[in-house]
DNA sequence: GTATGTTTGAAACAGATGTTTGAATTAAGT
DNA sequence: ACTTAATTCAAACATCTGTTTCAAACATAC
């Protein structure tokens, strides 16, 4: 009721029309509109409209990163000297996502898309944040990858690692259009764990190829 | 020299900075004033910022869709009854790709990236202006793909198509960037028929996993 | 050379954007 | 209860946006 309301329903709101509309296409106005709060409240509870973008990733990065780690962690304790295969690693990855994102739709297409744009603009305050914040996940992500595919030169390895990040964050970022277009054009709704179950076995496959 | 300039000039300028920013993020203005016209130009020329947009896309799928349909045509035309492997079909796509943007080295990127920032960001009408204009283009590509894939189900087939793009998207449209981490990290260089090289049996083997 | 249609140019327009202001309201501390 | 800090609110601000206007320059045809 008093701050922690007013700053959730921001980061609600947000969330939900970053999702349909983008970040620049995305007013302030319209975010507090769909929030129920006066205008000013963005700028007073997150300082600007670029850290009000980097407050919605933070709230979906952080625990993210906490629950990938906690489960490779656990494995590794309970299994030491044990390595995992691309597709364990794929599934700690998916068990990561879906479970932060679970009970919001939208969460995980905003986190993909924002990870997609923040690759894909050589610079900007959306990079620099994700690189300092996701540095420490990524580097521990590389490092499974490389013990699950020893007979892979590593120049390729990179590449390939890329090749499932691109799949990966294209799709999951326009999920919904997608989604939407299978209903029209096959008569059948996917959800996203369906997606995801589609996803992860043409990763694994690309990713140890020939 | 007089019209033809300004529209291609035009053209040149907003095909560059779209892909560096964006388009919500790319002003009219910064068009025009590295295109060195006036900033009425495009109102007069192209009507509105939208239809510049899709007249940026239309410059390059145009000839990129003939070049693909023409060596589709020639393949079955020489081969009737002939069934392409998923790697042929790749291979057609990557000549029509080189083929279209040679002359330009950065082309390739350039329009992969704006192809990711047309799923990515909102931009519905460039969805609709694309599927309405190159529908023809993506149901033979589609076409092909089913035929080389003939035991796998339509809707998984749907997905791995996508898969398939945003792997390329997502990589060629960052392929600069990603290359000097491989020159830095690796101390290696790739060209960018290395990539594409290293792309493609990526792609191959994820759309016919298991 | 004059008339006609096309293209450019500088300026203004109408509207939306992110941000700031300062008073009013609410909550918290003592 | 009184003070103090935190929060909300309506309004204004400055700037940027895409678009339009209309006169000047240009090319073209007769």
């Amino acid at each position: 009721m008093t701050q922690n309301d007013t700053v959730t329903r921001i980061l609600d709101a947000a969330q939900e029309l970053f999702a349909e509309q983008g970040f620049a296409e995305t007013s302030l106005r319209s975010i507090t509109a769909k929030a129920g709060v006066n205008l000013a409240a963005v700028n007073y509870h997150f300082g600007s409209k670029k850290e009000l973008i980097q407050a919605v990733f933070a709230r979906f990065l952080g625990p993210f990163g906490k629950m990938l780690e906690a489960s490779v962690d656990q494995y590794e304790q309970q299994n030491p000297e044990g390595i995992l295969t691309v597709e364990e690693i794929l599934r700690f990855v998916a068990r990561a996502l879906t479970g932060v994102s679970e009970g919001d739709r939208h969460k995980l297409a905003i986190f993909m898309r924002l990870a997609g744009l923040a690759y894909n603009q050589g610079q900007g305050h959306l990079r620099k944040f994700l690189q300092s914040e996701y540095r420490g996940v990524f580097f521990r992500l590389m490092g499974l990858i490389a013990k699950a595919t020893p007979d892979l030169q590593p120049v390729e390895r990179f590449w390939r690692f890329h090749f499932m990040l691109g799949a990966a964050a294209f799709t999951l970022s326009s999920m919904e259009h997608l989604r939407a277009i299978v209903e029209h054009d096959f008569d059948t709704t996917c959800t996203e764990g369906d997606v995801i179950g589609f996803l992860m076995p043409f990763l694994a496959a690309g990713i140890r190829a020939k």
